[in-house]
DNA sequence: CTAATGTCAGTTATACTGAAATAA
DNA sequence: CTTATTTCAGTAGAACTGACATTA
């Protein structure tokens, strides 16, 4: 980088030059870059102990469930990957030993992730160096990151990613 | 997805159980998301002509130059990518006849990308397909999708992109 | 000499398509 | 029977590392 100048806003002067101003423009190209900066900073912090982000998440929603296992299936809808995405991130995950498959006793064609002790541990670990780092966005309050997030649900409810939710359902935060 | 709740919300309050609320977590699995989303969308929109939302970014910026080349280097600085992310943009670009490559004559050393009327075709068609889908940000105002920018623009900052812009130099939009 | 420019070869992580085996 | 779950083989686009030839 280096720049002297801000490239998304010099490349936004351009566009309003060319083809009249266009706040979406200029919102989609910061978001693109915003998750890059971001994704670079989580994948850094986890990369000592072995980790992505996306298999972070996976961890961590096994650790979330009471039994601390999941069909594949259940793990693509939470976290909203393909299928063979799933496969692929568990693959590496047992590789690791952070986690091991097993046939789902309730349903024969199934197949559960089962976190294992050392997939605990990791995510323990991990999770506190994300939260060492503030995930990247220490520069915000409290309050703007609260307002980001409630700003990206409005679009996740625009693409269908769940029901709008109730009104009212977070809010004093 | 069709899941009849918001998985990232559901992810947080099982995050605040465990380890206490966490906006930035909360915020940085939205902008995972909304990047999501978005680059589909994108993406989405932008395959009838043959381009990704990358590739896209490398002509609108060479449409934007006076005499519609670029230095491969420039060309990485500008879009904040790595050098040989560029070399594969443009290999892609020129295999399908939207950008010509020629020795820079004032620099032996270096690689002019050369837009070529194809390419700049596609491009004015390709921003008419964007305008048309308002860049997957269409369930938000002007002011919010401003506020967006310059929010992820502190961000930028933060990490270095560029200097502090001059306070004011963006106001009243 | 050092530094910059671009390419090449190879690797990684993810996302996708289409096909298949298996079982509900 | 159709549908759901998971895997496999293959492909794609992007990001990266390390090495290199060339030239400033």
């Amino acid at each position: 980088m280096n720049l002297p100048f801000d490239p998304i806003e010099r490349a936004h002067d351009n566009w309003t030059r060319r083809w009249g101003a266009s706040p979406a423009m200029a919102a989609v190209t910061s978001v693109m870059r915003a998750q890059q900066i971001l994704i670079g900073e989580l994948d850094g912090a986890l990369k000592p102990f072995g980790l992505t982000f996306a298999r972070y998440e996976a961890l961590v929603l096994l650790t979330f469930s009471a039994s601390g296992s999941l069909p594949l299936g259940k793990i693509g809808e939470r976290l909203m990957v393909h299928p063979t995405s799933v496969t692929n991130t568990i693959d590496r995950l047992e590789g690791q030993g952070f986690v091991r498959r097993r046939p789902n006793p309730s349903d024969g064609r199934g197949v559960l992730a089962d976190i294992t002790d050392t997939g605990r541990a990791v995510t323990e670990e991990a999770t506190r160096a994300l939260l060492g780092m503030d995930f990247g966005l220490g520069c915000y309050s409290d309050e703007e990151l609260w307002r980001m997030h409630e700003t990206f649900t409005k679009l996740r409810v625009d693409f269908g990613d769940f029901p709008e939710p109730v009104s009212g359902a977070a809010e004093g935060r």
